[in-house]
DNA sequence: GGCAAAAGGTTTCATTTGAAACTAAATCGC
DNA sequence: GCGATTTAGTTTCAAATGAAACCTTTTGCC
């Protein structure tokens, strides 16, 4: 059953389904992740790529993980604070700081990527490996699609 | 290239993937929209749906557009401000009113729907039939998993 | 060198958000 | 019927967000 041709049909709006998708899955692992280990989504995707990448800094970090460097900076005080990661004065540049995890936020990091995994997983069950594939591949064509259009715009 | 078995991979791990996707989407759609009529995404969404199933109450509404009822509540209020929607106190029930569209909100559902199908047109001219038939399928599929597995976790 | 412009981060401020408390009306139990 | 509970909707409050202004260091450029 499709959309009868001239109308428009919330339900079958692809912006609309997208941002639904999105926010379920969202809201569920965030809640997941901050009961277990006290983390926000933007100060775990920090984690997350430095343990996956190794150190770095916040601008980097915020190509990595398209968040906007507010927010970054945000996420890596309060990481810090925790001393989940450490902030080194960057010898090559003044202005910015060498961020890395330190031995508490690699342990953190050993216990939250296999549990992260074990949670995608099992969000995932019912979906096989190649529509896994066709899913992933999907999303960066819109994402590509989007910031496209967007740029044509200005 | 896939992911190595046992490491966790932002750009692979499918949450994050529908974040970037969804706000890149959302942001483009939510800068036209507002940029044209004036219509924040929760506004937008409450007058496609007045606009394709008739009046309402903002409880339906909810249900309908899967928006917290508190948002629903300052839309609604908003477009009320604006005339575009009328709420006359529902006789059947005395806590709730009845939304509709009024004579000018339907004028601009008439001009806001062709120009959301056109715009989203655009954005998925890359995408085959066969491809958004897909899409959609795998969006409510995630949707209904994650909402599935929040209920089970509680 | 020295000054203008740019780049890395932080702070401030105004807006958005949703949870929780609240009001008023309807329903349930007896 | 009449008090207890639920439900529709609003308000209040605290947290999250990001644009714009800001400070500091670096990079051009003459």
């Amino acid at each position: 059953m499709k959309r009868p041709a001239a109308g428009l049909t919330l339900d079958d709006y692809l912006p609309y389904r997208l941002s639904v998708a999105a926010n379920a899955v969202s809201d569920l692992i965030a809640g997941a992740y901050h009961a277990r280990f006290g983390l926000t989504v933007p100060q775990w995707r920090l984690v997350a790529v430095l343990g996956e990448d190794g150190p770095s800094t916040q601008q980097a970090l915020c190509a990595r993980t398209r968040m906007d460097k507010v927010t970054v900076s945000r996420a890596a005080t309060a990481l810090g604070e925790r001393k989940l990661i450490s902030r080194s004065p960057n010898a090559a540049d003044g202005r910015s700081h060498r961020l890395g995890l330190t031995g508490e936020g690699q342990a953190l990091y050993a216990e939250v990527a296999p549990s992260a995994l074990a949670y995608e997983a099992r969000l995932l069950e019912a979906f096989s490996p190649p529509e896994l594939e066709t899913a992933h591949g999907l999303l960066r064509r819109l994402e590509l699609a989007a910031t496209a259009l967007a740029a044509k715009m200005g």
